[in-house]
DNA sequence: TGTACATCAGTGAACGCGCGTTCACTGATGTAC
DNA sequence: TGTACATCAGTGAACGCGCGTTCACTGATGTAC
């Protein structure tokens, strides 16, 4: 969220830090409530009476924090997507190995959990309708996409970044079509053997110049 | 849709086929609207009264066809994943050439057109929280995949079963992974030149042996 | 330390709205004889 | 062909509900002097 977007915001830079601290207390519980309604039930489920309810806050208490239902929409898409890229980002340069195994492994996990899945699946859907989700995601694949483009030209530069980027491109789109067949905790898709061990094959051989 | 979940169906066998002909047109018009909605505007928005309007029908007789919204829909899922099972089985048999580069035709060009890919965003989500949804999606990609699992063997025997459903898998995960970087009619994601031509090679080293 | 005041945090009732569905009803169409 | 009846198709009003948001208000906390 934009801090500018809640009523606490416009009088921050007025109040000191023990003041602020029970504020954001409340709007990260508003933010946990809303993401986990999210998650769980769906946006089409998804209510400020319900968000409040959760949040341990009454309805009108709500506005207080975000004067719109948007408003703490826009606010977990951007807490979500910041801490995601950080996580990435961190995951990206901890690392002893190559970047792309490790950036992988992080990748994999993610999508084991399910939750992350779940959160994704309601983004994408969102986009199609709402330009401001949509931009939101197209920044946030931009730089998943470009680190990826940066590991590949590290380990191979006779890729050229065209086709490094293309390459990219294309390991996103698996790793993100595969999230479609991992981690309903109910079914389980294609719990195919050795699948994993294939993706890092095919990983391998998009990371490699074979011209 | 089932037909015993619409007041229709139940007297479905006293009725002469001039009689039907109206209702099924009905019912057409219908799923029709609540297909339309749903694309265009994404579940949250798919209200029973909107779906009504859209088919020119007042909201109460739209409970003459469908008791209940969710019997709209189930019915409009089901016709919908019928529909597209049909034209990749139709596509997949009406080839000269391979049989997998001719799918691979009929799925990008499915892709280009936007439509397709919304509705299969909402299905994503949807299936998270709804479990008759996970069921019909299920079964859907269990079909596309295994059309696939088939192609390539027939044209690389030596691939052996397993490890030609774990390429299947990679490439439908592949394939629907790149609907979300296409086909966005606004701002156009990742408009990478020949990436059409960097899947088809990723494609036919899928299809291949390379022990 | 005490008082006056400003701001922050929180409450509870109320609003108008669109929703999904029901229901009693009417008109249109087909069927039996 | 005409009449009686059954079923199909469609109408319009009404219901109770959860929704997003507003508003006047109260209590708590911090700040200035």
């Amino acid at each position: 969220m934009t801090s500018e977007q809640t009523g606490i915001a416009k009088t921050r830079h007025r109040r000191g830090t023990a003041v602020m601290a029970k504020g954001r207390k409340r709007i990260e519980a508003i933010l946990d409530a809303a993401t986990a309604i999210l998650i769980e039930d769906g946006y089409a489920q998804l209510s400020t009476r319900k968000i409040a309810a959760r949040a341990g806050v009454r309805p009108g208490h709500l506005q207080y924090y975000f004067r719109t239902k948007q408003d703490v929409a826009q606010g977990l898409l951007e807490r979500y997507l910041e801490r995601a890229t950080d996580a990435a980002a961190k995951r990206a340069t901890a690392t002893g190995g190559s970047t792309l195994d490790a950036a992988l492994d992080g990748i994999l996990a993610d999508q084991r959990d399910g939750e992350h899945s779940r959160f994704f699946w309601e983004l994408w859907a969102l986009a199609a309708h709402d330009p401001a989700v949509a931009a939101a995601m197209q920044s946030y694949y931009r730089s998943y996409w470009q680190t990826i483009v940066g590991s590949l030209l590290a380990t191979e530069p006779a890729l050229g970044r065209p086709r490094a980027e293309r390459r990219a491109a294309l390991m996103v789109a698996l790793l993100e079509g595969l999230t479609l067949f991992r981690s309903r905790n109910d079914t389980r898709d294609l719990p195919l053997p050795f699948l994993e061990r294939e993706l890092r094959n095919v990983f391998r051989m998009l990371a490699t110049d074979l011209t």
